[in-house]
RNA sequence: GCCGCGUUCGUCUAGCUGGCCCAGGACAUCAGGUUUUCAUCCUGAAGAUCAGGGGUUCGAAUCCCCUACGCGGUACCA
């Protein structure tokens, strides 16, 4: 039985390469039949921000990924947030102390600055390694008594890396990867706080919710040693790891930020998020306008693809194509274009009724409040120029109101000295044909056109002025059947003044 | 600095066990077509001497070595 988890810490909004970690960890349960879980790391509390949990929550609620357990749904390892099962981390911190796979330590903070001071004064680094550790103060250079006796105060518990052993990382996605433990640093595992770091929590919480495989970013890579070595100290069946390659900025080198979507103009978190303590708001993308199955699909395909030409797939379709041995092993870029004409393709699928709810959302924010067939019609009309749900305002705010402006372009382009009097003969035309047929008049129009000789882009780019304000949007004819011949007259008529 | 990981069109990538690759697809770009406009859509073009250098081989993007560059890590953060 396949058992994922995907473990957040709640320190501020979801970061868009975690939803793809943790889209990969879905897809990878699903498709083996198994189970995804929400835990909650948040063991550091000084970084702990309000709000961030629930976030998390709506985020994946938004994009359709659900979990088996977790801390929103419950499950058979209840809790699933670190901070309500601290009780249970100090014994195992306790039974690497006795298995004589770990140390105290009672170096302050100060001591270790200071040394790591005198080692850059050398230009060196000041590591808490094999090498260091009989020169520090520890349970390994103290005597019992004074261990004991120190043990009253403040305290760490390190790690205690055997001395020169090959550690070897199986990464389903990088192969084979070693390391010399002499090189590796005797990472603390329990805080003086009393609370166990990301490295003790994380290795434990996952044999006790039975993971049977690590998917997570490759940041994690060089902890890995750790794990795989603190699986063994514990005598416990470790897992399987696969750590995904970094999701970089669009432009330059590095790890995609929160600043490079600021400065670039494209989301880089799920949702829109306001910070408690700055009021600072970030973008989202669903407040974007864009889709959720969008954005899994191209979230999906940075970093991994099925082996064949195939692009565009559901969510259905991603489960089963799924592999961790497609996964690349290099950083991908992050592609606004792409997501962008995903976007546009996922909307062109989408139903009408479905598309016109999401409009009228947007419609009663402006107060506007037609019946929804109509906004059903306009959806028909406009949806293939709709890149973003958030377009359709824009790309038909005309066939609710008569435009405000002429584009200046348009006008000294095409308004002739005797536009006026040919749109009169149009008016006439409109209103002669009753009821209103857009093929007729469309017919009639155009006869009229060819009968006088006239141009026809010049005719119906200055009819298109008057209704629309610029040289864009739908059929002229669909515009006119929309808003009804009486409104089509009243706005040339004010064209005609206004021009 | 040290350690680890990586390096194919502008971007995402195909290419896994060498010959079918003078490298395929998609996005973006450009050109045509459709259209009364702007888009959409359709067709086509251009675009990578496979980071560089050495090997191995009849033959390498694919195997080996070195170099360069990039990224990640180097906290009582995750």
């Amino acid at each position: 039985m396949v058992r994922v988890r995907f473990a957040p810490s709640p320190t501020g909004p979801l970061h868009i390469g975690g939803v793809r970690t943790c889209l990969y960890n879905y897809l990878f349960a699903k498709q083996h039949g198994g189970a995804l879980l929400l835990r909650i790391e948040d063991t550091d509390q000084t970084r702990f921000v309000p709000g961030a949990e629930e976030y998390i929550v709506e985020s994946f609620k938004w994009l359709g990924i659900t979990f088996d357990e977790g801390v929103h749904v419950g499950g058979k390892h209840v809790p699933y947030k670190q901070s309500e099962r601290m009780h249970i981390y100090k014994k195992y911190a306790d039974e690497l102390i006795e298995k004589g796979w770990a140390y105290y330590a009672f170096d302050t903070p100060e001591d270790l600055e200071t040394k790591r001071k005198e080692a850059e004064a050398e230009k060196k680094t000041f590591q808490y390694d094999v090498n260091t550790r009989n020169t520090m103060c520890n349970s390994l250079t103290l005597s019992p008594e004074e261990t004991a006796e120190k043990l009253q105060g403040n305290y760490v518990v390190r790690f205690k890396y055997p001395e020169n052993t090959e550690i070897h990382v199986r990464d389903l996605i990088r192969g084979d990867v070693k390391i010399n433990s002499q090189l590796l640093d005797d990472k603390v595992l329990f805080k003086s706080d009393g609370l166990p770091t990301y490295h003790l929590a994380n290795v434990v919480d996952d044999h006790l919710m039975e993971i049977t495989h690590v998917i997570r970013g490759e940041e994690w890579l060089p902890s890995a040693p750790l794990h795989v070595m603190l699986y063994k100290a514990f005598e416990w069946q470790a897992p399987q790891f696969a750590h995904l390659p970094l999701l970089l900025k669009p432009d330059g080198n590095g790890k995609l930020s929160k600043r490079d979507g600021d400065r670039l103009g494209f989301p880089v978190f799920p949702l829109q998020w306001k910070d408690p303590n700055t009021g600072e708001i970030s973008s989202g993308y669903r407040e974007s306008g864009y889709l959720p199955e969008a954005v899994n699909n191209f979230l999906a395909l940075l970093g991994w693809n099925p082996g064949t030409e195939e692009e565009v797939m559901s969510m259905e379709q991603l489960i089963a194509r799924f592999s961790l041995e497609k996964v690349s092993k290099s950083g991908a870029k992050f592609d606004l274009d792409k997501a962008k004409w995903f976007n546009h393709y996922y909307i062109q699928q989408k139903p009408n009724t479905v598309l016109a709810e999401i409009f009228a959302q947007q419609l009663a924010e402006k107060n506007i409040h037609p019946d929804i067939e109509k906004i059903e019609k306009v959806v028909a009309l406009v949806k293939e120029r709709v890149y973003f749900t958030t377009d359709f305002w824009n790309q038909s705010a005309f066939l609710f109101q008569a435009p405000e402006t002429y584009n200046p372009e348009v006008v000294k382009k095409r308004w002739k000295e005797d536009t006026p009097l040919q749109l009169k003969q149009v008016i006439e035309i409109l209103t002669s044909v009753s009821p209103f047929d857009k093929i007729v008049v469309h017919d009639k129009v155009v006869a009229f056109i060819q009968e006088n000789q006239l141009n026809m882009g010049q005719i119906m780019n200055c009819l298109r002025l008057a209704l629309v304000g610029d040289s864009k949007g739908p059929d002229l004819f669909e515009i006119i059947d929309f808003i009804g011949v009486g409104e089509t007259v009243r706005r040339i008529e004010r064209a005609m003044e206004e021009i």
